[in-house]
DNA sequence: TTGTAAGCGTTATCAA
DNA sequence: TTGATAACGCTTACAA
C-alpha cells in the first residue's frame, strides 16, 4: 500500500496520475471514482473510503480539459476588460473572481489595452475555451466582435456588458453598469448649481475610452440645456498627471480670466483632475476660489489632497459582485442574466465648494 | 458557397461548428483542416482555399479542450496572485498578460486575497488545466501548495515565483523579483543616513504580507547594526489611509518628543505612510521637519502629496514582463527558468529630506 | 451500488 | 499531399 506509482500506460499523457490510476488503487473501475467525485452519496462508504485513500496518495488532480470535453460544458467565465493595471477594473475583476471561485467557476481574463482591434482577436482566443458565460466591457464593441458576441449569444452562452447601462441604447446583451451620459450630466448640474457659467470636460486622451467621452457628451449637454458656456478638450495621451498638468495650461492661459477661461473643470478621471489641481496651485490660482475642479473615479489620491478633490464613485466593486451572483443565478437556472444599473455617488469635496 | 448550416450529428455537443462541419464543406477529411490550422504550408493550395473558405463560412472556432486533451500541452500559464485591486500586482500581471499573449499563450488568472489556506485550493484548480507553466507570488506557501509547486516542478512544469528574489534561501524555483530584506535595509540606511537616530517602521496588517514582514525585518536589523533605536508596529487591518493616521498617534503620541518617540518612519507601503503624514500635518507636526515619513510601492498619490512621499518604487511592469519572456523561452527551449533579480529605485523625495 | 459502452473534438502515428 | 485509426481522460446513458 502507499507505493503510489501510479500505471503508466500512455504514450502521450503527460505523467500525471490520471482516474483510472486512481481506481486500479481503490480496485474499482473509473466511473465509480467519477461518481465519487461528483456525487459521494452514490457511492458506498467502504468504496468511498478506499477512493479517499487512493486520491490521496496518487496527488490526483482532474484533468478539466478532459472533464469538459466530455460533459460539453466547462464552469469557465471569460472576461475581457480593457486594462487590469487600472485600480477601477482591478476591483471589479477581484470581486468577479471572488464571486464565480465562491460558485465554482473559474475566470479566463485577457485585456486588450484599450486597443479596439485587439478585441476581436482577444474574443476569439477566448471562445476556444467555449465558455459558460462571457463577460465584456462596455457596450462599444469592433464590428467582429460584435459578431462573435451575438454568435454566442445566439447559442445560448449569456454575455454581460459591464461598466455600462445605457438606458436607450437597447444592447442584445444584458448590462452592469451605469449611464455614463447621465453621470456627465450630473456633474455639469452640480458645477452649473454652484455658480459657474464658463465650464471645461477634458476628456480622455484614451480613443476606446468610450465611457469617458459619453460621460463629456452629457457633460456638454446639460450646460447646453442650461445655456451655459461649455468647452471641451482631449487629454494628451501619456501619463495622465502631465497631461492634466499640460491641459491646465491650455485651458486657463494666465492672460485670461472668466468667463474667458472655464472656472470649473470636469476631468475624465481623477488622475487628469489631480494634474490639473496641482498645476493651478502651482500657478498661484486657488482652488476653489479661482478655479474648481472635479475628476471621476474616486481614487485613493483625491481623497489625500489639499483640497479634497470632489469626484464621482463608481461601483466598482459592486459591477463585479453583482455580474458573479448574476452569472451564477442565470447559469443556474439556464435563463438569461438581466442588465442591472447600479448607482454611483457624487462626492461633492472641498475642491468644487462654494466659497462665501 | 455560404449556405453555413452546419451539419448537426451531435447528441452532447453545444451547437458550434466542429473542425468535421468545416472539413465536410471543404471537402477533405477533419484531418487536413486541422493540419492547415497548424502547418498551413503542409496543405495543397487548392485545398487550402476550400478551406478557408468553409471555416469562414462556419464561423469555426477551435475546441480548445479538446485540442489539449489530445496533444497533451496546454498553452496555458496560471498565475495565482494575492490581490488584484492592488494597482502593484495589476501591473504586473498587465505586463505578464502582455508578454504571454504576444508569444500564444493564455493566462489563467486566480487571487488568494491574502489568504494562505486559499492558496493550495486555488492551486489545485489551476493545476486541473494541465497548465504550462505556473507563476505564483511569494516564496512563502502553505505545506500544501509548496507540494502541489514541487510536483509540478519535478514533472518539469515550469514554476515561478514573482515578487521575490532571495539571495539565500535557495528555492526550487526560479524567482523573479528583488530582496526585500534589502529593501528594508536601505530605507533604513536612507533614514540613518539623513541623520535619524529614532525609528520606526509601520509594517502591513495583512498576516499573508510577507513581503512587507521582510522588509520589517531588514529595516529593524539594518537600525541594529547601526546601533539606532528602532521600533516595529503591526498596522490595524481595514483601510491603510485610516491606519496610518491611527498609527500615527501610537507611534507619535502628543505628550512625547525625539527621541523619546521616532523622528522617522517607514511604511509597509504608501498608503500607511500617506495616512501617518496628513495625520502627522493635521496634528501641528511639520513634515519632514519635525518627523520623516517614507513608504513603499511608488503609488500614484506620492507625487502628489506635499510635501512628496519619499518611496521604493518596485519594478512592478518589470516583473510580469520578464516573467513572461522567461517563460516563454523556458517553454519553446524545454529548459528550466532561470531567477532574475530585478532592481527597485529608493526615490528620496521632500518628505525625507534634511531640513537645514 | 457498481459497471459497460460510447462518445466529447481534437491531434499523433503511421500508411497510402 | 491526404487519410485511417487510435488515442487523450473524462462523463453520459443505460445495464446489471
Amino acid at each position: 500500500m502507499t507505493a503510489s506509482t501510479p500505471t503508466r500506460r500512455s504514450r502521450r499523457g503527460h505523467g500525471r496520475a490520471t482516474m483510472d490510476d486512481v481506481a486500479a488503487m481503490a480496485e474499482v473501475t473509473k466511473i465509480t471514482v467519477s461518481r465519487y467525485l461528483r456525487e459521494p452519496a452514490k457511492v458506498a462508504d467502504a468504496t468511498a473510503e478506499r477512493i479517499r485513500a487512493a486520491l490521496a496518495s496518487t496527488g490526483y488532480v482532474p484533468n478539466k480539459q478532459a472533464g469538459l470535453l466530455a460533459s460539453g460544458r466547462s464552469n469557465i467565465v471569460a472576461a475581457l476588460i480593457p486594462n487590469l493595471s487600472h485600480s477601477i477594473f482591478g476591483e471589479t475583476v477581484q470581486a468577479l473572481s471572488e464571486g464565480l471561485q465562491a460558485a465554482g467557476f473559474e475566470l479566463l481574463l485577457a485585456s486588450t489595452g484599450y486597443a479596439l482591434d485587439r478585441e476581436e482577436e482577444q474574443l476569439r482566443a477566448l471562445l476556444g475555451w467555449a465558455p459558460s458565460a462571457l463577460v465584456v466591457t462596455g457596450r462599444h464593441h469592433s464590428g467582429g466582435a460584435q459578431q462573435l458576441l451575438l454568435d454566442a449569444h445566439g447559442a445560448g452562452t449569456p454575455v454581460v456588458e459591464v461598466w455600462d447601462h445605457h438606458p436607450q441604447a437597447a444592447s442584445p446583451f444584458a448590462q452592469v453598469g451605469f449611464d455614463h451620459g447621465a453621470v456627465g450630466r450630473a456633474m455639469a448640474a452640480h458645477l452649473i448649481d454652484t455658480g459657474h457659467r464658463a465650464l471645461a470636460y477634458l476628456d480622455s486622451g484614451v480613443d476606446a475610452d468610450f465611457r469617458a467621452h459619453e460621460r463629456g457628451a452629457g457633460f456638454a449637454a446639460e450646460a447646453r440645456r442650461r445655456r451655459v458656456r461649455c468647452q471641451t478638450l482631449r487629454a494628451e495621451t501619456g501619463d495622465p498627471f502631465d497631461a492634466g498638468r499640460r491641459a491646465f495650461h491650455a485651458l486657463c492661459p494666465s492672460t485670461k480670466s472668466p468667463p474667458e477661461r472655464p472656472s470649473a473643470v470636469a476631468c475624465a478621471n481623477d488622475h487628469l483632475a489631480c494634474g490639473v489641481m496641482m498645476e493651478a496651485l502651482a500657478t498661484g490660482l486657488a482652488v476653489p476660489a479661482d478655479l474648481v475642479v472635479m475628476g471621476f473615479g474616486d481614487f485613493p489620491v483625491g481623497r489625500q489632497l489639499q483640497p479634497a478633490l470632489s469626484t464621482v464613485h463608481p461601483p466598482s466593486r459592486e459591477i463585479g459582485r453583482v455580474t458573479a451572483q448574476l452569472l451564477t443565478q442565470a447559469l443556474a437556472s439556464g435563463e438569461r442574466p438581466r442588465g442591472t444599473a447600479l448607482p454611483w455617488q457624487l462626492l461633492a469635496r472641498a475642491s468644487t465648494q462654494r466659497v462665501c
